[in-house]
DNA sequence: CACTTTGTTCAAGGAAGATTGAATTATGGG
DNA sequence: CCCATAATTCAATCTTCCTTGAACAAAGTG
């Protein structure tokens, strides 16, 4: 049987857990997302779902979808061990790598989304049938100008923070 | 008397207001910010509170306060005429002027939070009381140096959109 | 093949946050 | 100074999203 002895996380370790809830914050994740990726993050060795329900409180259902969450945008790798049925989750702390995997999950899937959305909208715009009113035109090219300039962005600070 | 028809936005309109209240949810913002702004953005000339309120369809304090918001980060511009006591709203759609406020009223803030409470994190690890476990000192740095990183990513964007 | 352990799913409940609308405060004109 | 109009505030309500926990699925073991 396993310690129950700090079974909760140090002081220390509870305020990285508080400043990734934080950052997590930010982002509009869901707490637990922070607090498992702080926990890990902490602990610095692989942690298994049973030890992040216990040592945050959290449900196992939580755990689970947090857990996915993470390992969507590649923070969070997993492995196992020969002859152990669990599943053993650790924190991925290399920013590179990090990043890679934020601009490949995230943001790729949405600047597709803003490429439908503004085909959509110029096409809406040179429909005769909306009327559309005046100079909106002009506008809406401005929306295309932003939206590249953004896309000629990313690999710029993705070289950048690689460095 | 205003005219009553065309209070409602032209289909045209209504896909750009769809496309930044889409926008806006990427950035977590209410609904009601999005559509305010897509709908100065789409008529392109000075709107009343009031105006917002009628073509929207959303209350005056929703329309109040995403105004404020909007003005906070810079990205619509209040202005008065004379013998006239309402506010006149516009967008501004200017992106280095968007991306300046964003950067001065949102970014900046957010750094000196993270700055403080990385000073914090470091106080906590290097506290013997704390008992910080092995290695965490280590990490928290890393910490510090994706911090920094970001922040001298920040002028290098800033200097970018610019162009 | 039944049993045990581990992880996932999902409906119900709860918490966080947005919206509303009426009361309140500001502002300019008479 | 009072009135009329414009904008803001804020408590109550509604909505949206997160969390929970029990039921289910998967996978190894004897």
């Amino acid at each position: 049987m396993a310690s129950v002895c700090s079974v909760t996380p140090s002081p220390a370790e509870q305020e990285v857990i508080e400043f990734f809830t934080h950052i997590g914050r930010y982002l509009s994740l869901p707490r637990s997302v922070g607090q498992i990726y702080g926990l890990l993050f902490a602990k610095g060795e692989k942690l298994t779902l049973d030890d992040l329900v216990q040592q945050l409180g959290i449900s196992k259902g939580s755990a689970s979808q947090g857990l996915r969450v993470l390992r969507g945008v590649g923070a969070v790798r997993v492995s196992h061990i020969p002859g152990d049925r669990k599943d053993y989750f650790e924190a991925e702390t290399e920013l590179p790598t990090l990043i890679r995997g934020f601009l490949r999950d995230q943001l790729a899937v949405k600047m597709e989304h803003a490429d439908e959305r503004l085909a959509r909208l110029q096409a809406a715009v040179d429909d005769p049938a909306n009327a559309a009113p005046d100079g909106l035109s002009v506008r809406v090219e401005r929306l295309q100008s932003w939206h590249n300039k953004a896309r000629r962005l990313v690999p710029l600070v993705s070289t950048f923070l690689k460095m």
